[in-house]
DNA sequence: TCCGTATGAATGAATG
DNA sequence: CATTCATTCATACGGA
């Protein structure tokens, strides 16, 4: 290559010894760099964990130094912002919803796009993201909050087309506790943190149901 | 209501003391069985770490049966919570895409079914239903328009597409170790278990995105 | 500083 | 296959 600029192992470089990155590779980094701070931060705490061990069978080191990682802060990310509305363009896409709720084609998600570009930065993701989640989340709000009703009303809103709703009376009091008025679960939740409902795929057996044949 | 089947509460009752529950109930209560579980999980945790603290400052008991907990299995998931490919079974996935990028036939996705059930629980569906997303998502970013013409575009411009793939070259070969070459990951990722890299290993990209920059 | 909520984004699954 | 839905993750932000 005669030229000034070449690729080396998909980096461009410019003969000048400057390399760049495209903001994607920028981003794949980041996110590794994430992943070994997690690991790292999972290693420490094991470390700590056996150490922890070690002091309650007579081990305990008094050297306030042999814990090197105690106020070592991981800062797992060198994190990109994410992209908000301006009010200019929140203004216009809420208006736009409202005509039609629907999630606007991909054409149409174009053409807003470039509208709402000139109040400031926005791509066509954004833009259908913003769709979406507007939408379910119009939508779920006006499925969360009529469900508390505790008692009676047999048929309400059945979104789905299944079956009518059919729950042991008991059950559904003990459903509608825990769902909606047990206090304890926000906290409690929030307490156990990322533990969540952890995924054990080993308890979880997804039946076989789409048909490929055809 | 004189019929023999009756609501109460949401629940179909036939009126002969026996209840029929929907999928949707019985998910509410799965979910929510899963959730006391974790909570108690949490909970046996706190509670072994307080025992071994004590033990550490001599309060030691000598009863073997102070721990009720030890081999109290927690079974936290009736789950049914949607699959996740797991990295192992990620990484051979994308790195089928790369090859073929074509939905593989009934009799491939059976073959790669097979060969992922390895890694964790899978079913053809899933992978079916991978193959059908990742490439209807390469696809929408490839149509999505490039960041809004934004003027001021430098050296990469013309993003032929996938193999527009510029890193360093020290950084190139970081993260391939990264994410393909590194036995220890595999070996870290169990050692950490549910802590699970919070990551998406989607490296395939969703160019054109928009931070608040402006 | 911690916590809870609002919200952009990611992604498995479903639908036409 | 093209779209859309539903659920979940992660972060920014505001209040106690």
């Amino acid at each position: 290559m005669g030229e000034e600029e070449q690729y080396q192992n998909g980096v461009l470089s410019d003969g000048l010894g400057v390399k760049v990155m495209t903001d994607e590779q920028m981003e794949m980094l980041r996110k590794q760099i994430s992943v070994y701070a997690t690991i790292c931060e999972s290693l420490v705490q094991m470390h700590k964990a056996i150490s922890a061990q070690q002091d309650s069978t007579g081990m305990r080191l008094a050297n306030p130094y042999n814990d090197p990682f105690s106020s070592y802060a991981f800062h797992k990310i060198p994190s990109r912002q994410r992209w908000a509305p301006k009010p200019a363009q929140l203004e216009i896409l809420e208006s736009m919803f409202e005509q039609s709720s629907t999630t606007p084609d991909r054409q149409r998600i174009r053409e807003i796009t470039i509208q709402l570009a000139e109040h400031g930065p926005i791509s066509e993701t954004n833009v259908y993201n913003w769709f979406q989640n507007r939408r379910a989340r119009s939508k779920r709000k006006q499925a969360a909050l009529p469900p508390i009703p505790n008692h009676h009303d047999s048929a309400k809103d059945k979104k789905t087309k299944s079956d009518e709703t059919q729950v042991d009376e008991n059950l559904a009091l003990m459903l509608n506790h825990m769902y909606f008025q047990s206090p304890d679960i926000g906290g409690i939740d929030q307490l156990i943190g990322q533990t969540e409902v952890p995924m054990s795929y080993s308890s979880y057996l997804q039946v076989e149901q789409h048909d490929l044949s055809g």
